[in-house]
RNA sequence: CGGGGUGUAGCGCAGUUGGUAGCGCACUACGUUCGGGACGUAGGAGUCGCGUGUUCGAGUCACGUCAUCCCGACCA
């Protein structure tokens, strides 16, 4: 096992409290007094909507449209679906009455018992059911398809233990969902998502991913087909990181979804879903962060460049000035900026502040390099300065903000390939997977192999990766023919 | 839901055999500072998670309860 892997599992150990403390220093977010919910606080909302409008445009390339669903989903809904209430129903959290009153003894106020819904609601744990109860409504011909919305909204699901970002309560989303004349092109969309969710997470959040396709037991509830990407954090483990299903025509089926085809015969629709969620923003984190701190990638990163000024009393009107020209010049081309000339904060306390907030770009500039026409330039993923002439010094920074993006995707993928391993032997998995990394093994297919493992290592079978070309060998716990190597992991 | 922690000022914590509620950071004012998390002086801030009990007296002891964190089962 590799050193530097080694020291992570170190860090691992408290790697949850590293992270936790990591988030409410940086400033993102905190526990809400609200068991299990989180607060995203300015600055970690404004990752959450850099990602948002990325992705909204990525969406309406292919055709999606934003729309709005309800909160409350009836009761009834959730049970039309057989499987799928199997799998949401141990953590829903339902509404039974719509009024309070005052108590007994003036001082309080308790439900009112006279005030208990007929049927009771659910607080969405996501929208299949209720979208395709309206769905049903507009569908009625081969012409009224495909339909495709998307909606950003929260969903609740009532977890048993929680942690920011990773696994809260409610969380933030958006929740794809498509209806279809055919088979075909749902499966098609499905894949479309998934690509779609691939290149966003390489692209801006510089966290290279694995694609593939999730085995029976770790499927969506309801699903034929679950899609995966799979990413690395930096103790080994795996975070699914965004998912997108071919549902078949389960949904259309349970809510009686039907159109007359070409053939004027009718037929059940065929329906999609796919999600991202403030998890992403877990895996942002995750990824790239170390001691000192957050590093975001220049594409996301809310404040892109930090000009911090040095100088006397009375040379801060002329910093102020120079910073002002290049603060313009920068806006100009679409980069944000920030010039923190507070003077109730020293220059010391500033640096490591913008550190901690992952900012990629910091400028100094002081009086004294000025006088040689300089300016310190320090980039955050390597922590390394360099004096710059200050002219063509925007020029300067685009540059280095695209080499940044570049340059930490490059030491994510570089640590993950460094840590994906192929495995024949069970014996050294099971001794391995205890320090992290991808394994890709072989398996027999069958859920008692799937359970095994899981069983004897925690690790679970995060998908039938894609990118990687397949040959038939043995199953290394059962020793029966497997058709191809599956990716394992232990995973958040 | 099982096992283990922790609840005391905004945050992090100390509080001895039960006897006046403390420290660091942060905050406010003034001054000196300002090239890698400054310093001095003065000041403000706390129903000790909540309830019941034991006691002359409870932050401290007992019982209960709630919240939260970590480890499992569940999950994006």
């Amino acid at each position: 096992m590799a050193k530097e892997l080694k020291d992570l599992t170190k860090r691992s150990e408290d790697y949850s409290k590293w992270y936790n403390e990591l988030v409410v220093k940086a400033d993102l977010a905190e526990q809400a007094d609200v068991r299990g919910c989180m607060v995203i606080k300015p600055y970690g909302y404004a990752i959450w909507e850099k990602m948002q409008r990325q992705l909204d445009d990525m969406f309406k390339e292919t055709g999606v449209q934003n729309a709005y669903f309800p909160l409350l989903i009836p009761k009834s809904f959730l049970s039309k679906e057989a499987e799928h209430v199997e799998g949401f129903a141990k953590e829903c959290a339902v509404v039974t009455h719509y009024r309070l009153k005052t108590n007994e003894t003036h001082d309080g106020v308790v439900v009112d018992p006279a005030a208990k819904l007929e049927e009771e609601l659910i607080i969405r744990p996501t929208s299949e059911t209720i979208i395709w109860n309206t769905y049903k409504n507009w569908i009625n011909s081969y012409r009224d398809l495909p339909i495709l919305c998307n909606q950003w909204c929260n969903v609740m699901r009532w977890e048993m233990r929680t942690r920011l970002f990773l696994r809260t309560s409610e969380f933030l989303w958006q929740e794809g969902h498509t209806a279809h004349a055919t088979r075909e092109e749902a499966e098609e969309r499905t894949k479309q998502m998934i690509n779609i969710y691939a290149k966003f997470a390489e692209e801006y959040m510089a966290v290279p991913v694995i694609q593939g396709v999730k085995s029976e037991t770790e499927r969506f509830a309801g699903a034929l087909d679950t899609y995966t990407i799979e990413a690395m954090m930096q103790d080994g483990k795996a975070l699914q990181s965004g998912t997108s299903h071919f549902l078949g025509q389960n949904f259309g089926k349970a809510f009686d979804v039907q159109f007359l085809n070409k053939e004027n015969k009718p037929e059940y629709a065929w329906a999609t879903s796919w999600g991202v969620s403030t998890r992403l923003m877990g895996a942002l984190i995750m990824t790239h962060s170390d001691d000192n701190g957050l590093v975001l990638p220049p594409k996301l990163a809310p404040i892109q460049v930090v000009i911090i000024p040095i100088g006397k009393g009375d040379q801060m009107a002329m910093l102020d000035e120079k910073a002002e020209a290049i603060v313009n010049n920068l806006k100009a081309m679409g980069i944000s900026v920030k010039y923190d000339n507070a003077d109730n904060k020293r220059p010391g306390f500033k640096f490591a502040d913008y550190e901690l907030k992952g900012v990629p770009v910091r400028l100094v500039l002081g009086a004294r390099d000025l006088e040689q026409g300089l300016v310190e330039i320090m980039r955050r993923d390597t922590l390394e300065k360099e004096s710059v002439s200050i002219d063509g010094i925007e020029e300067y920074i685009k540059n280095l903000l695209d080499d940044i993006q570049q340059n930490i995707l490059k030491k994510a993928k570089d640590f993950r390939d460094s840590h994906i391993y192929e495995c024949d032997n069970y014996e050294e998995f099971k001794e391995k997977v205890k320090d992290g990394g991808f394994f890709l093994c072989h398996w027999d297919g069958t859920e008692e192999t799937e359970a095994k493992i899981k069983e004897d290592t925690q690790a679970t079978i995060r998908c039938v990766p894609f990118m990687f070309e397949q040959t038939e060998g043995v199953d290394m716990v059962s020793g029966k023919p497997s058709k191809c190597r599956v990716l394992i992991a232990r995973a958040y």
